[in-house]
RNA sequence: GGAUCCGUAGCUCAGCUGGUUAGAGCGUUGCAUUGACAUUGCAGAGGUCAGUGGUUCGAGUCCACUCGGAUCCACCA
């Protein structure tokens, strides 16, 4: 048993954390609490974290994994086999974004290295980030199972990542999709649908010539690209042209096409007329499908023009769409321009740049299959939402889902095992990761897929010339399966028949469809069972303005900086006291002043519990566990008895709430009583009183308060708890008492 | 356009399934203090719970609408 360094000596009179927490965490930790032990008898409580991303510190946001540890040290207390287990993200494109601007700041770029180095390079970056991501977690006092701390790229979680894809593909939930992917030019990778931002704009609308009818566009240098024109069958202007084919002159010289009948174009936008570019809108995209339409690309991967452009080719996006406009004028293929048109458009979530729809092989998933299943699971409520409105938004999306795009185009994350054979179908790709040798359809290939491993030849042509995709997986991918996927590479046996379906999964609301939503699918998938029974969702930490934290900002707040100067405790007790769960907060200076106060006002009152012991010189031994019927009966005083009633109900009251995740109620229920009632009021009435007996029944009372507050308040508790629980010196840890029972 | 959340004391927010004089923190006013704690104590001021209408014996709490603020989703070339 390791001791504690500060137990018996004389009490400050003012709670110095800076002189505990740390000691306090090392002692749990060299014990042994935090790891998690099987016992059949008994149902478990467990909760995977939310592994943080492993490519910055934490932010301030990531304190309110405290939800978390309140569960854990509540439930640990209770008796309740309990495992809380660690990770951290490799957060694929996020990780190589940041690590693009480093090494932009070099003066470099990912084209500077092969595959190989880059990877390696951005591996020892996240190791290292890693390792103060979890010294932060520490400092907050996190009672983690450091024991069977994972990451998202550990073999044995890659193997099952790998796993995962080669059922869903044997099941024919994998497909290989050329379709029209949001491709962001400047990030170099596709995303998936929710991974775009919808902004509002204001472009010029030109109205463009196409002989004798006339359209509007806000992209003139797609119009290379355009395949047919489209108006509404309902539109009696244009009735006459449809099914027709007309002949106009271009930038390119003469053209003819065809006029479609579509009932998706609006007759009152614009002339009621459309140009139609399949290979560059998602809504003609599908247009052209029903039409039986040719594709025409006009735009690659590094956003500038193709050859369908003539003398427009390899210009710029931009560039192209200011030189087209100036000859289409020249040429009087104008007619007007719409300065004041307002409209919106998606950009990349991360760098802003406008997504370019494209054209690209990917591999998506079918995602209804998966879906069905988790809607029945919420619906029949397997899987309870806390706050409740969540459920709504998460049933919305299952039931509107749409197909994953899980490839991206970055060397940061899980290769996908999929091959090809060249020598079926020789291709010039040298496996380059620049856009001229990318693919841009790859229809006829016949792709092998594996667990991960390389296959040794082609089946159908014998050929070892196999190459492996160059895509990797989007991280959401590897995570969604990390509920089942931790629990069963564990390094402890029985982990996942015991622990799975884990009892909570604790997390931002903001998250709920990229992560929540996925997990909940592709756990059901892989395991038959429901991931987790419960899911609590918090609401987002903003700055002391109310403006959300972010890097670009410059408002982000390390939490250590906080823990340093309030004391972990009080960080931890301003986060949950004053805001009911799942709302946003702003982070309060005001606030954790109090609960740090609040912190020195528990101190004070054991200060003056020990004084009175000494000055008693009281030979009473503190019978710490005494149930509240023997404390009544040694109780002789009135208000002695009123307050053993009044803490038993404090204790069925704080009990129901972390039961029934009111966090900020018991928080606030025991900040009043400790403060207003015990301290106030009954410390001040015993104080000219006390006794032995009466001295007893405070102490005792105190210290259950002192279990009460643990699960929020774990060091400055088990500090005091070390001084006022004999033997002085080092008794038992407050983190392995038992809960305090109401009766 | 669809959906969700919020609008309670000067500020930031609690108020669980509707039930006695609506709470906290910070701020504010007055007083106290070498005796656990000034990171303190006592006392006080401050709210027509956004508005209107409804359900009910009774509504900050439920319903409808209006106004104001925020977020998410989906979109017109």
């Amino acid at each position: 048993m390791v001791q504690y360094a500060y137990s018996g000596k004389s009490m400050d009179k003012i709670y110095d954390h800076r002189k505990i927490e740390r000691n306090i965490y090392k002692i749990w930790e060299k014990n042994g609490y935090f790891i998690s032990r099987i016992n059949r008898k008994k149902k478990p409580f467990s909760i995977i974290l939310p592994p943080p991303n492993a490519n910055a510190p934490l932010h301030f946001g990531h304190a309110m994994y405290v939800v978390e540890d309140i569960l854990i040290r509540f439930h640990r207390m209770k008796g309740d086999p309990t495992l809380w287990l660690p990770g951290a993200d490799h957060a694929g494109f996020e990780t190589q974004f940041v690590f693009e601007k480093k090494l932009e700041k070099e003066g470099k770029s990912r084209f500077d290295f092969d595959r190989g180095t880059l990877y390696k390079m951005i591996l020892n970056y996240v190791l290292e980030n890693k390792k103060g991501m979890q010294n932060q977690l520490r400092r907050l006092g996190f009672s983690l199972d450091w024991s069977r701390n994972k990451f998202t790229l550990d073999e044995d979680i890659v193997k099952i990542v790998h796993k995962t894809f080669k059922k869903m593909y044997d099941d024919g939930l994998i497909y290989r999709g050329e379709r029209l992917v949001n491709y962001c030019t400047h990030c170099g990778t596709s995303f998936s649908d929710l991974e775009i931002n919808h902004k509002e704009q204001k472009d010029p609308l030109y109205f463009i010539k196409y002989g004798p009818l006339t359209l509007a566009t806000v992209r003139p240098e797609t119009k290379f690209g355009d395949t047919a024109i489209a108006v509404n069958p309902k539109d009696k202007r244009y009735k006459a042209f449809i099914g027709k084919e007309i002949e106009f002159e271009t930038l390119l010289g003469r053209k003819k096409m065809k006029v479609i009948a579509d009932e998706t174009i609006d007759p009152d936008f614009g002339t009621g007329v459309a140009k139609v570019t399949p290979a560059h809108d998602m809504k003609d995209f599908d247009m052209g499908k029903r039409h039986n339409l040719e594709i025409v690309k006009v735009i690659d991967l590094e956003g500038r023009l193709t050859d369908v452009a003539g003398p427009y080719k390899g210009m710029r996006i931009k560039d192209a769409r200011k030189k087209v406009v100036e000859d289409m004028e020249k040429k009087g293929l104008l007619e007007k321009v719409d300065n004041d048109y307002v409209h919106t458009i998606e950009a990349c979530y991360k760098c802003g740049t406008t997504i370019e729809p494209m054209l690209l092989p990917q591999w998506f998933v079918k995602m209804e299959p998966l879906a069905k299943p988790a809607i029945e699971a919420i619906e029949k409520k397997k899987i309870k939402f806390y706050p409740k409105r969540h459920e709504k938004n998460i049933l919305w999306f299952l039931k509107n889902i749409k197909d994953w795009n899980i490839s991206r185009q970055i060397v940061w994350g899980i290769r996908i095992p999929a091959w090809f054979c060249l020598g079926c179908h020789p291709e010039r790709s040298e496996g380059s990761r620049d856009s001229s040798a990318a693919p841009q359809n790859d229809k006829n290939r016949k792709w092998i897929i594996t667990e991960g491993e390389k296959p040794d030849k082609c089946l159908e042509c014998g050929s070892k010339e196999i190459r492996q995709d160059e895509d990797t997986f989007d991280t959401w991918f590897s995570s969604s399966q990390w509920p089942f996927a931790t629990l069963r590479v564990s390094p402890y046996k029985g982990d996942y028949e015991y622990f799975y379906p884990t009892t909570v999964m604790e997390t931002g609301y903001d998250i709920l469809k990229w992560w929540v939503a996925r997990m909940v699918m592709v756990g059901l998938y892989i395991t038959s069972k429901i991931p987790f029974e419960n899911v609590i969702l918090h609401g987002l930490v903003n700055d002391p303005l109310g403006k959300k934290m972010s890097k670009s900002r410059g408002n982000i707040v390390d939490p250590l900086e906080l823990v340093d100067q309030y004391g972990a405790d009080a960080v931890r007790f301003a986060l949950i006291f004053g805001t009911a769960l799942g709302n946003d907060q702003s982070l309060s200076y005001p606030k954790l002043q109090a609960a740090r106060n609040f912190t020195n006002k528990l101190w004070n009152m054991a200060r003056f519990i020990n004084m009175k012991r000494e000055t008693l010189n009281s030979k009473f031994e503190i019978r710490n566990n005494l149930a509240m019927k023997q404390l009544n009966n040694l109780a002789k005083n009135e208000n002695d008895r009123k307050m053993i009633i009044k803490t038993e109900k404090l204790i069925e009251g704080v009990t129901k709430a972390l039961e029934n995740y009111n966090f900020n109620y018991a928080a606030e229920t025991l900040y009043d009583f400790s403060w207003h009632e015990f301290a106030d009021k009954y410390i001040e009435d015993v104080k000219n009183r006390i006794d032995e007996n009466s001295y007893l029944i405070l102490n005792t009372l105190y210290l259950i308060l002192l279990k009460l507050l643990y699960p929020m308040m774990p060091f400055v508790t088990e500090e005091i708890y070390q001084r006022l629980n004999p033997p002085a010196g080092g008794g038992e840890s407050i983190m392995i008492q038992n809960w305090p029972l109401s009766d």
